[in-house]
DNA sequence: GTCTCTGCAAAGCCTTTGCAACGCT
DNA sequence: AGCGTTGCAAAGGCTTTGCAGAGAC
Protein backbone atom coordinates (compact mmCIF):
# COMPACT_ATOMS: atom_id res chain seq x y z
CA UNK A 1 0.00 0.00 0.00
CA UNK A 2 1.17 3.15 -0.65
CA UNK A 3 0.12 5.29 2.39
CA UNK A 4 -0.81 8.36 3.41
CA UNK A 5 2.50 10.08 1.58
CA UNK A 6 0.77 10.47 -1.89
CA UNK A 7 0.28 13.91 -3.14
CA UNK A 8 -2.85 15.49 -2.20
CA UNK A 9 -6.26 15.05 -4.73
CA UNK A 10 -5.43 16.71 -7.88
CA UNK A 11 -6.69 16.79 -11.55
CA UNK A 12 -6.66 13.32 -11.50
CA UNK A 13 -8.72 12.92 -8.26
CA UNK A 14 -12.15 14.77 -9.94
CA UNK A 15 -11.08 12.48 -13.48
CA UNK A 16 -11.95 9.87 -11.81
CA UNK A 17 -14.88 10.31 -9.93
CA UNK A 18 -16.48 11.71 -12.22
CA UNK A 19 -15.77 8.68 -14.24
CA UNK A 20 -17.49 6.73 -10.75
CA UNK A 21 -13.79 5.25 -10.05
CA UNK A 22 -12.66 5.60 -6.81
CA UNK A 23 -9.59 7.59 -6.63
CA UNK A 24 -6.67 5.82 -4.85
CA UNK A 25 -3.11 6.94 -5.05
CA UNK A 26 -2.46 4.45 -7.76
CA UNK A 27 -4.90 5.17 -10.33
CA UNK A 28 -4.25 9.02 -9.54
CA UNK A 29 0.13 8.02 -10.48
CA UNK A 30 -1.32 6.19 -13.64
CA UNK A 31 -3.14 9.17 -14.49
CA UNK A 32 -0.46 11.47 -13.72
CA UNK A 33 2.21 9.53 -15.23
CA UNK A 34 0.00 8.97 -18.24
CA UNK A 35 -0.54 12.95 -18.46
CA UNK A 36 2.91 14.23 -18.27
CA UNK A 37 4.01 15.63 -21.22
CA UNK A 38 7.14 13.07 -21.70
CA UNK A 39 5.15 10.13 -20.69
CA UNK A 40 2.94 9.30 -23.86
CA UNK A 41 2.37 5.94 -25.29
CA UNK A 42 3.76 4.10 -22.45
CA UNK A 43 3.54 0.36 -22.53
CA UNK A 44 1.60 -1.63 -18.80
CA UNK A 45 5.37 -2.16 -17.83
CA UNK A 46 6.65 1.03 -18.78
CA UNK A 47 3.77 2.67 -16.52
CA UNK A 48 4.36 0.17 -13.72
CA UNK A 49 8.00 0.47 -13.28
CA UNK A 50 7.63 4.19 -13.35
CA UNK A 51 4.78 3.89 -10.69
CA UNK A 52 7.18 2.05 -8.58
CA UNK A 53 9.82 4.45 -8.64
CA UNK A 54 7.72 6.28 -6.70
CA UNK A 55 5.95 4.18 -4.85
CA UNK A 56 7.78 0.89 -4.54
CA UNK A 57 5.48 -1.38 -3.28
CA UNK A 58 3.10 0.02 -6.28
CA UNK A 59 1.96 -4.02 -7.72
CA UNK A 60 2.57 -4.64 -11.15
CA UNK A 61 -0.68 -6.48 -11.56
CA UNK A 62 -2.21 -3.30 -10.23
CA UNK A 63 -1.10 -1.24 -13.27
CA UNK A 64 -2.31 -4.07 -15.34
CA UNK A 65 -5.86 -3.52 -13.25
CA UNK A 66 -5.62 0.35 -13.63
CA UNK A 67 -5.25 0.82 -16.87
CA UNK A 68 -8.06 -1.75 -18.04
CA UNK A 69 -10.39 -0.01 -15.63
CA UNK A 70 -9.45 3.37 -17.03
CA UNK A 71 -9.61 2.12 -20.57
CA UNK A 72 -13.23 0.84 -19.63
CA UNK A 73 -14.21 4.18 -17.84
CA UNK A 74 -12.22 5.84 -21.67
CA UNK A 75 -10.18 7.59 -19.71
CA UNK A 76 -7.29 6.13 -21.12
CA UNK A 77 -6.99 4.20 -24.49
CA UNK A 78 -4.59 1.03 -25.90
CA UNK A 79 -3.03 0.63 -28.98
CA UNK A 80 -1.26 -2.09 -29.90
CA UNK A 81 2.56 -1.67 -31.81
CA UNK A 82 4.38 -4.13 -32.64
CA UNK A 83 4.17 -6.83 -29.89
CA UNK A 84 3.30 -4.80 -27.20
CA UNK A 85 0.23 -2.24 -26.43
CA UNK A 86 1.09 0.80 -25.04
CA UNK A 87 -1.53 3.30 -23.56
CA UNK A 88 -2.51 7.01 -23.49
CA UNK A 89 -4.57 9.68 -22.11
CA UNK A 90 -7.90 8.74 -24.37
CA UNK A 91 -8.67 11.33 -27.54
CA UNK A 92 -5.35 13.89 -26.62
CA UNK A 93 -5.86 16.01 -28.22
CA UNK A 94 -8.17 14.35 -30.41
CA UNK A 95 -8.97 11.46 -32.77
CA UNK A 96 -5.16 10.71 -34.29
CA UNK A 97 -2.89 7.99 -35.34
CA UNK A 98 0.81 6.76 -35.08
CA UNK A 99 4.10 7.14 -36.73
CA UNK A 100 6.30 4.49 -35.25
CA UNK A 101 9.98 4.46 -35.75
CA UNK A 102 11.76 1.73 -36.26
CA UNK A 103 15.32 2.61 -35.39
CA UNK A 104 14.71 4.49 -32.50
CA UNK A 105 11.33 2.89 -31.63
CA UNK A 106 9.81 7.15 -31.04
CA UNK A 107 5.85 7.60 -31.68
CA UNK A 108 4.44 10.58 -32.92
CA UNK A 109 0.93 11.62 -32.85
CA UNK A 110 -0.60 12.44 -36.13
CA UNK A 111 -3.73 14.53 -36.63
CA UNK A 112 -6.32 13.06 -38.17
CA UNK A 113 -6.11 15.30 -41.26
CA UNK A 114 -9.32 13.93 -42.96
CA UNK A 115 -9.33 10.81 -42.80
CA UNK A 116 -12.64 10.03 -41.42
CA UNK A 117 -13.81 10.83 -44.67
CA UNK A 118 -12.41 7.85 -46.69
CA UNK A 119 -12.54 4.86 -43.43
CA UNK A 120 -16.44 6.55 -43.51
CA UNK A 121 -16.68 5.71 -47.14
CA UNK A 122 -14.47 2.52 -47.19
CA UNK A 123 -16.67 1.07 -43.92
CA UNK A 124 -20.03 2.17 -45.67
CA UNK A 125 -19.48 0.17 -48.54
CA UNK A 126 -19.33 -2.64 -46.80
CA UNK A 127 -22.41 -1.85 -44.73
CA UNK A 128 -19.99 -1.38 -41.94
CA UNK A 129 -20.45 -0.02 -38.31
CA UNK A 130 -17.01 1.84 -37.42
CA UNK A 131 -16.37 1.65 -33.54
CA UNK A 132 -12.78 2.93 -33.77
CA UNK A 133 -10.22 3.62 -36.07
CA UNK A 134 -6.81 2.74 -35.93
CA UNK A 135 -4.28 4.02 -38.52
CA UNK A 136 -0.09 3.10 -37.76
CA UNK A 137 2.76 3.74 -40.19
CA UNK A 138 6.07 2.63 -39.56
CA UNK A 139 9.13 3.94 -41.03
CA UNK A 140 12.13 6.21 -39.73
CA UNK A 141 11.90 9.39 -38.98
CA UNK A 142 13.54 12.42 -39.54
CA UNK A 143 16.48 11.78 -36.88
CA UNK A 144 16.84 8.39 -38.01
CA UNK A 145 17.26 9.21 -41.31
CA UNK A 146 19.51 11.85 -41.13
CA UNK A 147 21.65 9.03 -38.67
CA UNK A 148 20.92 11.37 -35.37
CA UNK A 149 19.41 8.45 -33.32
CA UNK A 150 17.24 10.65 -30.86
CA UNK A 151 17.34 7.75 -28.03
CA UNK A 152 18.86 4.22 -28.30
CA UNK B 1 8.51 -35.87 -39.64
CA UNK B 2 5.92 -35.78 -42.54
CA UNK B 3 7.24 -37.96 -44.47
CA UNK B 4 6.68 -38.90 -47.90
CA UNK B 5 3.04 -38.77 -47.90
CA UNK B 6 3.23 -35.04 -48.97
CA UNK B 7 2.16 -33.34 -51.79
CA UNK B 8 4.21 -33.45 -54.93
CA UNK B 9 5.93 -30.04 -55.33
CA UNK B 10 3.26 -27.32 -55.99
CA UNK B 11 3.25 -23.86 -56.56
CA UNK B 12 4.61 -23.43 -53.00
CA UNK B 13 7.92 -24.62 -53.89
CA UNK B 14 8.83 -22.48 -56.36
CA UNK B 15 7.74 -19.51 -54.39
CA UNK B 16 9.71 -21.17 -51.62
CA UNK B 17 13.00 -21.87 -54.09
CA UNK B 18 12.61 -18.33 -55.14
CA UNK B 19 13.05 -16.89 -52.31
CA UNK B 20 16.02 -18.65 -51.55
CA UNK B 21 14.04 -20.93 -48.79
CA UNK B 22 14.24 -24.97 -48.84
CA UNK B 23 10.97 -26.30 -50.08
CA UNK B 24 10.08 -28.25 -47.00
CA UNK B 25 6.45 -30.47 -46.44
CA UNK B 26 5.55 -27.66 -43.51
CA UNK B 27 6.35 -24.20 -45.40
CA UNK B 28 4.59 -25.48 -47.73
CA UNK B 29 1.77 -26.67 -45.85
CA UNK B 30 1.43 -23.14 -44.41
CA UNK B 31 1.42 -21.58 -47.66
CA UNK B 32 -1.00 -23.77 -48.73
CA UNK B 33 -3.54 -22.94 -45.72
CA UNK B 34 -3.05 -19.79 -46.15
CA UNK B 35 -3.63 -19.46 -50.00
CA UNK B 36 -7.02 -20.78 -49.81
CA UNK B 37 -9.58 -19.02 -50.36
CA UNK B 38 -11.32 -19.55 -46.99
CA UNK B 39 -7.97 -19.37 -45.04
CA UNK B 40 -7.03 -15.65 -45.10
CA UNK B 41 -6.17 -13.92 -41.67
CA UNK B 42 -5.34 -16.89 -40.06
CA UNK B 43 -3.29 -16.76 -36.45
CA UNK B 44 -0.05 -18.94 -35.96
CA UNK B 45 -2.04 -21.41 -33.76
CA UNK B 46 -5.00 -21.87 -36.17
CA UNK B 47 -2.54 -22.45 -38.72
CA UNK B 48 -0.81 -24.89 -36.78
CA UNK B 49 -4.28 -26.53 -36.33
CA UNK B 50 -5.26 -27.25 -39.92
CA UNK B 51 -1.34 -28.15 -40.23
CA UNK B 52 -1.71 -30.30 -37.11
CA UNK B 53 -4.52 -31.85 -38.82
CA UNK B 54 -3.41 -32.63 -41.97
CA UNK B 55 -0.19 -34.24 -40.49
CA UNK B 56 -0.14 -35.19 -37.21
CA UNK B 57 3.51 -35.09 -35.90
CA UNK B 58 3.34 -31.30 -37.30
CA UNK B 59 5.25 -29.04 -34.12
CA UNK B 60 3.31 -25.98 -33.15
CA UNK B 61 7.17 -24.52 -32.75
CA UNK B 62 7.34 -25.02 -36.13
CA UNK B 63 4.39 -23.17 -37.11
CA UNK B 64 5.78 -20.17 -35.62
CA UNK B 65 9.44 -20.57 -36.98
CA UNK B 66 8.03 -20.99 -40.41
CA UNK B 67 5.59 -17.97 -40.30
CA UNK B 68 8.45 -15.74 -38.66
CA UNK B 69 10.90 -16.89 -41.82
CA UNK B 70 8.02 -16.39 -44.29
CA UNK B 71 7.39 -12.98 -42.97
CA UNK B 72 11.18 -12.29 -43.37
CA UNK B 73 10.84 -13.24 -46.75
CA UNK B 74 8.16 -11.02 -47.37
CA UNK B 75 5.89 -13.91 -48.83
CA UNK B 76 3.72 -13.50 -45.60
CA UNK B 77 2.98 -10.51 -43.77
CA UNK B 78 2.05 -10.17 -40.30
CA UNK B 79 -0.83 -7.68 -38.35
CA UNK B 80 -2.16 -7.70 -35.09
CA UNK B 81 -5.26 -7.61 -34.42
CA UNK B 82 -6.65 -6.75 -31.01
CA UNK B 83 -4.50 -9.73 -28.92
CA UNK B 84 -3.27 -12.12 -31.29
CA UNK B 85 -0.69 -11.91 -34.42
CA UNK B 86 -2.13 -13.00 -38.09
CA UNK B 87 -0.61 -13.71 -41.00
CA UNK B 88 -1.98 -13.67 -44.98
CA UNK B 89 -0.17 -13.85 -48.02
CA UNK B 90 2.12 -10.76 -48.44
CA UNK B 91 0.18 -7.86 -50.41
CA UNK B 92 -2.76 -9.87 -51.54
CA UNK B 93 -4.37 -9.22 -53.53
CA UNK B 94 -2.57 -5.81 -53.35
CA UNK B 95 -1.90 -3.52 -50.53
CA UNK B 96 -5.17 -3.47 -48.32
CA UNK B 97 -6.68 -2.80 -44.65
CA UNK B 98 -9.16 -4.81 -42.60
CA UNK B 99 -12.48 -4.16 -41.39
CA UNK B 100 -12.69 -6.45 -38.39
CA UNK B 101 -15.84 -7.19 -36.64
CA UNK B 102 -16.91 -6.92 -32.99
CA UNK B 103 -19.42 -9.13 -33.01
CA UNK B 104 -18.43 -11.98 -35.16
CA UNK B 105 -15.03 -11.45 -35.43
CA UNK B 106 -14.44 -12.00 -39.28
CA UNK B 107 -12.15 -9.55 -40.86
CA UNK B 108 -12.50 -8.55 -44.10
CA UNK B 109 -10.18 -7.02 -46.51
CA UNK B 110 -10.54 -3.26 -47.63
CA UNK B 111 -8.73 -2.15 -50.96
CA UNK B 112 -6.28 0.75 -50.89
CA UNK B 113 -8.74 3.28 -52.20
CA UNK B 114 -6.58 6.38 -51.97
CA UNK B 115 -5.22 6.18 -48.43
CA UNK B 116 -1.86 6.07 -49.86
CA UNK B 117 -2.25 9.49 -50.81
CA UNK B 118 -3.10 10.81 -47.16
CA UNK B 119 -0.46 8.44 -45.32
CA UNK B 120 2.05 9.91 -47.99
CA UNK B 121 0.99 13.54 -47.26
CA UNK B 122 1.23 12.89 -43.13
CA UNK B 123 4.51 11.39 -43.67
CA UNK B 124 5.94 13.96 -45.64
CA UNK B 125 5.24 16.18 -43.18
CA UNK B 126 6.61 14.78 -40.97
CA UNK B 127 9.55 13.76 -42.52
CA UNK B 128 8.91 10.37 -41.92
CA UNK B 129 10.06 7.59 -44.58
CA UNK B 130 6.84 4.96 -44.45
CA UNK B 131 8.25 1.53 -44.65
CA UNK B 132 4.80 0.20 -43.85
CA UNK B 133 0.80 1.24 -43.04
CA UNK B 134 -1.25 -0.18 -41.10
CA UNK B 135 -5.19 0.61 -41.02
CA UNK B 136 -7.74 -1.17 -39.06
CA UNK B 137 -11.36 -0.49 -38.68
CA UNK B 138 -13.17 -1.74 -35.65
CA UNK B 139 -16.79 -1.83 -35.96
CA UNK B 140 -20.02 -4.14 -36.48
CA UNK B 141 -20.14 -6.00 -40.08
CA UNK B 142 -23.50 -5.55 -42.30
CA UNK B 143 -24.43 -9.29 -40.82
CA UNK B 144 -23.93 -8.84 -37.04
CA UNK B 145 -25.77 -5.42 -37.31
CA UNK B 146 -29.14 -6.93 -38.93
CA UNK B 147 -28.87 -9.57 -35.84
CA UNK B 148 -27.33 -12.33 -37.99
CA UNK B 149 -24.47 -13.65 -36.93
CA UNK B 150 -22.26 -15.15 -39.72
CA UNK B 151 -20.54 -17.43 -37.28
CA UNK B 152 -20.24 -17.94 -33.60
C1' DG C 1 27.85 -35.23 -47.35
C1' DT C 2 26.69 -30.75 -45.67
C1' DC C 3 24.02 -27.58 -43.74
C1' DT C 4 19.39 -26.41 -42.65
C1' DC C 5 15.09 -27.64 -40.71
C1' DT C 6 12.06 -30.11 -37.63
C1' DG C 7 10.22 -32.30 -33.33
C1' DC C 8 10.41 -32.27 -28.66
C1' DA C 9 10.55 -30.25 -24.27
C1' DA C 10 11.49 -26.58 -21.54
C1' DA C 11 11.80 -21.82 -20.58
C1' DG C 12 10.32 -16.89 -21.30
C1' DC C 13 7.50 -13.11 -21.48
C1' DC C 14 3.44 -10.54 -20.83
C1' DT C 15 -0.87 -10.67 -18.70
C1' DT C 16 -4.58 -12.42 -15.77
C1' DT C 17 -6.62 -14.46 -11.60
C1' DG C 18 -7.70 -15.93 -6.55
C1' DC C 19 -7.45 -14.52 -2.16
C1' DA C 20 -7.03 -11.99 2.14
C1' DA C 21 -5.87 -7.50 3.89
C1' DC C 22 -6.48 -2.73 3.12
C1' DG C 23 -8.61 1.74 2.45
C1' DC C 24 -11.82 4.96 -0.06
C1' DT C 25 -16.33 6.88 0.57
C1' DA D 1 -19.15 -0.05 8.11
C1' DG D 2 -19.30 -1.78 3.48
C1' DC D 3 -17.69 -2.76 -0.73
C1' DG D 4 -14.34 -1.83 -4.12
C1' DT D 5 -9.04 -2.07 -4.50
C1' DT D 6 -4.60 -3.53 -3.72
C1' DG D 7 -0.52 -6.62 -2.87
C1' DC D 8 1.10 -10.99 -3.24
C1' DA D 9 1.84 -15.19 -5.46
C1' DA D 10 0.65 -18.36 -8.62
C1' DA D 11 -1.22 -19.73 -13.02
C1' DG D 12 -2.31 -18.86 -17.94
C1' DG D 13 -1.65 -18.21 -22.80
C1' DC D 14 1.18 -17.28 -26.51
C1' DT D 15 5.74 -17.42 -28.30
C1' DT D 16 10.70 -18.48 -28.31
C1' DT D 17 14.82 -21.31 -27.58
C1' DG D 18 18.31 -25.40 -27.17
C1' DC D 19 19.30 -29.54 -28.70
C1' DA D 20 19.74 -33.86 -31.29
C1' DG D 21 17.93 -36.36 -35.08
C1' DA D 22 15.91 -36.02 -39.83
C1' DG D 23 15.70 -34.15 -44.25
C1' DA D 24 16.62 -30.98 -48.44
C1' DC D 25 19.86 -30.16 -51.90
Amino acid sequence: MIGTAMPAPTDSHTLLRRAGLRSTPQRQTVLDLLGDGDHRHLTADDIWRAAASRHPSFNRSTAYRVLEQLCDAGIVQQTRFGDSAHFEIAGAPQRHYHLVCRSCGSIENLPSDGLADITGRMARQHGFTIRSVDLTIEGECRSCRRGVSPRV
